[in-house]
Parts: C-alpha cells; sequence; structure tokens
DNA sequence: CCGATCTGCTGAAACGTTGAAGCATCTGAG
DNA sequence: CTCAGATGCTTCAACGTTTCAGCAGATCGG
C-alpha cells in the first residue's frame, strides 16, 4: 500500500533519481523491456509502489498520439440525453466495456441546439479522445456525417441507413414494432388501431411506424388504422391519444412508438372513462421502466441499450487496435414483452 | 465553414508554415497577444478556420500541467451508478456547466466492487482531469477521504460530516425526513408509523432516519414507530414492507427512505387486499419519476440532483480558479411533494 | 542624429513520456 | 588473445503547446 509523499505528482524522472538510473531505464523497466535487468526492474517497481507514481496521461498521449480515452457524443442537450433512459442504459454498457480496458470515458454533449459541432470538436479533433460512440437520433445531422467522412475511429449507435461504411450497433426496429403489432392483430384479434409516432425525423420514430404498418398489411386481415405523431414525450402522447380517440370510431388499440407516450395514452383514456386493456389496447416500445411500472404494466419492446452501449465499446476497441469489425453492423435481438395493457394472457 | 483538408491533424507548425510566421506567433495570435499585429492575427485566425485548427488538447494539458478536463467519479459499478436516476440528474447537472465552460467531462465508475482506487487513479493522479466531483453513497469509503487528503481539486456530493474542510454541495435531508413526517403526523393524523431506511452505512439513509425520528420525537404527540431496513431496491422495500405489516399491529403508515423502496412497500399492502392511502398511507423519499408514475402517486421529498450537479461543477471550477467556494458546503433546498399516497388532500 | 523605447516577431526551453540509437562492459567462441 | 555478440544502461529526440528572453527594425525625444 503506498502511502509516502504523494502530494507532489511524481514523474519519471523522481523515479530515476530515486532508483539511481536514467529516465528511460526506468520507462523501460515499467514497460517491463527486456534490455533491463531484472534487479534494476525490481527497484524501479519498488520506488514507483514507494512514491505512488502513476504516469501522466498527456505526456503519455501526446507521445503517443493518442489519447487513452474513448468518448461518448450524443449532439444533443444534456438535459435531454440524460433525461432518457435509454442513454443511461448505453451509459452502462459503454462503462462497463471501457472499465474492462482501463480506459477513461469522456461524456459529450451539445451545450445548445445551436452547437452541432461542439460535442465532437471537444473531444475527437483536439484528440482528447481516440474514438468515440455516437447516439444521434436526428435522420440527418451534418455532424455525424463529418465524423464519419473525416475517417474518425467511430462507432454509430443507431440505424444510419445513409452511413453504410460507418461502423454501428443497433436493434431491428422496424421487426421490432412489426412484432408488437403481430401481437394486437393476431393474438387479439384486434383491427382498429392507431399509430403515435415519434418525431419523423428521428430514424426510430421512422423505423417503427414502418414496422407497424408493414406488419398490418402482412397480416391479411383487414385492418384499418390511424396516425399522429407526438415528441415521445407522456404530454405528447397524451395529446396524440386525445386526437385518435376523438378521430377514429371504435378505436381498438393504440401502439405508441415509446412507453412514455403509451403512459400519456393511458392516462388520456383513462380521463374519458375507458379501460385498458378492455376498452383500448395499448403497447408501447423501450421497456427502460415506464412500462414496468405502470397499472396495468404496459406491453413493450425491450430496446437491450445496456447490450448496444457494451457492443458499441468493444467495436470501437477493435477499430482503435485496427482491426476490421466483423460484422460492420451488428444487429442485436430485441425481445416482446407482454404485459397486460393489451388483454389477456394469450401466452 | 471549414472545409477544406482535415484528415491530418493541424498543428500549430502547420499554421505557421502556412501564414509564414513562426509557431510561437502562431501561438500568440491565437491567444489575442497584444505584441502581435493586427494584420498577422488575422491570417493566422483565417489559416485556422480554413485548415480546421483545434489545439492538441494533451500538448496543451502537458505545457499548462492540467488538463482542460473534470470528473465525475462515482466509486461504484457503472451498473449500480446509472441504473440510479440520481446519478442521471446529477449528470445533467455536471454537464450543463461543464458545456458553459467549454469543458470536457469525464466519468469514472469502478470496475467492480473490489478495485476502490481505480476510479480515481484513473482520472485524478494521471492528471486526466483537473479535478473531480464525487458521489459516494457509502459513510466510510477511504478514497474519498484519500482524495482530500492529497489536497485534489474536490467537490464532494452529499454530506460528509466527517470531511469538514472538503467543499460538499448537498441538501438537508434530515430536515426532509422530517418534513414529510410531520406531514403524515400532523396534517393525516397518523401516530402508528413504520419506516423502511436505507442501509445504514449510507449517509443519506441514516439521515433521513434520523430526520423521522426527530419529527415524531417533536410531534409531541404519542407516536409509535418501528423500523426495517432495505437496500434502496423495490424487492427490498416490499420485503421490509412484509415485515413491518407483520410485526405491528394497527399500522397506519409507512415512510420509505426512497421511492423505489415506497413502490415495493405498496406492491406488498395490495397484495394483502389493503388500500392504499385508506388502509395505509405511505410516503418515500427523491422524487425520481417512481413516485409520479404510480397510481396512486407517491408523496416523496424532491431531492434536486440536477441542481446539486449544477452546483457541484461550479464550485469545482471555482476551486480550479484558485477562489475559495463561499459557502464551503453548499445546502440546496428541498421540497416536500404531497400526492395521493398518504390521504386525501389537506392543503 | 543618437540613445531609449516601442513594436513585432523569432528561438529556445519546458511539460512527461517513449523508443531508437549509441556506448560501455562482459561473455564466450575461435 | 581477439573480436563478435549479448547485456544493461544512457543519451537524445520527438510529440504539440505556451511563454520567456531576445533581437531586429521602427519611432521618438532631445
Amino acid at each position: 500500500m503506498p502511502d509516502a509523499a504523494k502530494r507532489a505528482n511524481v514523474t519519471l524522472r523522481d523515479l530515476a533519481t530515486s532508483v539511481g538510473v536514467s529516465q528511460s531505464a526506468v520507462s523501460m523497466a515499467l514497460s517491463d523491456h527486456p534490455r533491463i535487468s531484472e534487479p534494476t526492474k525490481r527497484a524501479v517497481r519498488a520506488a514507483a509502489a514507494r512514491l505512488g507514481y502513476v504516469p501522466n496521461s498527456a505526456g503519455r498521449a501526446l507521445r503517443a498520439g493518442r489519447s487513452t480515452s474513448i468518448a461518448l457524443v450524443v449532439p444533443q442537450t444534456g438535459r435531454h440525453v440524460f433525461g432518457h433512459p435509454y442513454f443511461m442504459h448505453l451509459l452502462v454498457g459503454v462503462t462497463e466495456e471501457a472499465n474492462a480496458r482501463d480506459t477513461a470515458l469522456m461524456v459529450s454533449t451539445n451545450p445548445d441546439e445551436t452547437h452541432g459541432m461542439a460535442a465532437y470538436e471537444r473531444v475527437l479533433r483536439s484528440q482528447a479522445a481516440s474514438g468515440a460512440i455516437v447516439a444521434s437520433a436526428s435522420i440527418s445531422d451534418p455532424n455525424v456525417n463529418r465524423m464519419v467522412d473525416a475517417a474518425l475511429p467511430v462507432v454509430l449507435v443507431g440505424r444510419f441507413a445513409h452511413l453504410p461504411h460507418a461502423a454501428s450497433v443497433g436493434t431491428d426496429e422496424i421487426a421490432g414494432a412489426a412484432a408488437v403489432t403481430r401481437h394486437l392483430v393476431q393474438d387479439h384479434g384486434l383491427t382498429r388501431i392507431a399509430h403515435i409516432s415519434g418525431p419523423l425525423d428521428h430514424q426510430t420514430a421512422v423505423d417503427r411506424y414502418e414496422g407497424f404498418r408493414g406488419a398490418l398489411a402482412a397480416s391479411g386481415r383487414p385492418c384499418t388504422h390511424t396516425l399522429a405523431a407526438g415528441d415521445f414525450s407522456e404530454e405528447s402522447g397524451r395529446a396524440a391519444a386525445r386526437q385518435v380517440l376523438d378521430s377514429m370510431a371504435d378505436l381498438q388499440a393504440i401502439f405508441a412508438a415509446n412507453d412514455e407516450m403509451a403512459h400519456g395514452a393511458m392516462l388520456e383514456i383513462r380521463s374519458r372513462g375507458l379501460r385498458v386493456p378492455e376498452d383500448i389496447a395499448l403497447a408501447g416500445y423501450d421497456d427502460f421502466g415506464v412500462s414496468r411500472l405502470t397499472t396495468p404494466g404496459i406491453t413493450t419492446v425491450h430496446v437491450p441499450a445496456q447490450a448496444l452501449g457494451r457492443r458499441a465499446a468493444s467495436v470501437l476497441f477493435a477499430l482503435l487496435d485496427g482491426v476490421a469489425p466483423d460484422p460492420l453492423h451488428t444487429v442485436l435481438p430485441f425481445e416482446l414483452v407482454v404485459r397486460e395493457s393489451c388483454g389477456s394472457h394469450h401466452g
């Protein structure tokens, strides 16, 4: 256990004078260079432990031409980012992997909507981080293209159809939305369904809507559907539910593009004296907690955000090691989580 | 808009050759040194924009002897940290302030329970970050003492009674717990109350328990209370509720030390055919979302975690600027949030 | 018109690290 | 005994930045 004077920052030079060899010998001893004798190595290691030597990361990064950190870049404001449990789970996964590789993690968000470049500039071009994981919701964020174009080590989380050459990690949200839609149609026999989508400049919103429509079309049954767009917030879900409940007679079910909007819809349904699921069945997407807490629980699709984070980090490390990620686009499985909000248990 | 060849990393030297002055002149021009002429400054700035120059953070940090990053250190595993909404809100606040100062944020957690030092070593002693915000739940984390002893720029989030000289930011949780307890006793006339505490090696758990007892003692009414300790998880809250419901006859209310345990207690109460609040009133603590989502909503105390994060960051920046924080210990106000779980609305 | 002062730049050093190249000293083969 | 090679270290340079000291040339007071 190191205990001695740890005030000043101990450098290689301090170790060198302490042991009585040159600075380089110390450096080589610590990296176990074959041309350094065992006794010297032992002496150096002992001194390092005694003085509490920790290599200066700036010196190391400068010399190596790359830092020992990776960054999680989310080109949105912090409030938006960390308010959403998705990013939290992502963060858990990324830190797990980064910790395993003893790599520091920088988190970079935008100060506000106008500074699109900031999150990216700050960490990557200044080489504060040697690579980045980018989680951008917007379908056409020019900064993402820029990073990819600059051939920087980047892993995208989500689906970026227009960037086929960039490494990415995601789930098949079209299939996920289709699965939950099929559950409504085929397991519960519901055919008059509304979809509350997210903002349609989000890939996620587009994909979930597409999955919904595709499943209806493929169902072989005459289904009626309607759409109202929200912004993924509970309040917008409630407003959208108001709209579809007013406009579509004999509505049987609502599939919201995320659980928060589904929760908003549930509040609106209830406020009209209707019951979930007896009068209106309900389904959401994400499974980050909201859907488990409500009564009844909301049927949803589990997004493996933590696994996505882990995988994104490991793909990034592969890139940094100069290994081509295989596959370039990882698609992790989703899981349909059936709860009470869409009707009696059909198995 | 910079557009030219941004492949290679542009250094001061590149700018220097491009403009036709020395490296130092470029550096001085960019920092608006008075001894550089306006025309030169304009030329340098133009070249910097054209080539897309971004200062290398390692070079800068090495020269300056300190980095431009701050760290949020949470000596726990990532899973534990980011699973808890408290840290999320804290993170929002910290990033807001860090972004405002154009400072990168490193997030450091422990790889596992055994590596107590890791989160701290990685960022601070290697000088990857110039200062740290430490959010440690454990009452006697030796690493916190170590950091404070090492006189590193550190701001603690929470109450660290044994470290009076370290800057800290927190709320008065004793008063918060007392407020919600008073609400149960005085506004609702409940006198047979159980407390479900957190693990009593957490300062937070200790303080909330103390606030509870203090408020009962100060109420001037004959109150009966009992205690069961949980670990802040929903499941442990349910188990603790089982225990107090079995052991205390005529129990009227349960005050859980956080909302998740309160939610667990609610599930247990309901499973016994009892109603909240008619048969058993319920209160929690934190207000990070759970308490708002349940039906009925859970009366709780709002912890201003985001504000804590913001304030912690600004205090840290003060420390880094060499300014003594005033006050050394910031105490932000909490807020009692009355919902339906403790009875009819008394105003 | 000469010394002092100002202006605008250059050169060099330093931060801590790493690693290539170099230099003794020792060993062992011939 | 000699010299090739191994062994164990040292010296030096470089990464990109900032800044201090210094150096020309211009400006100005007397």
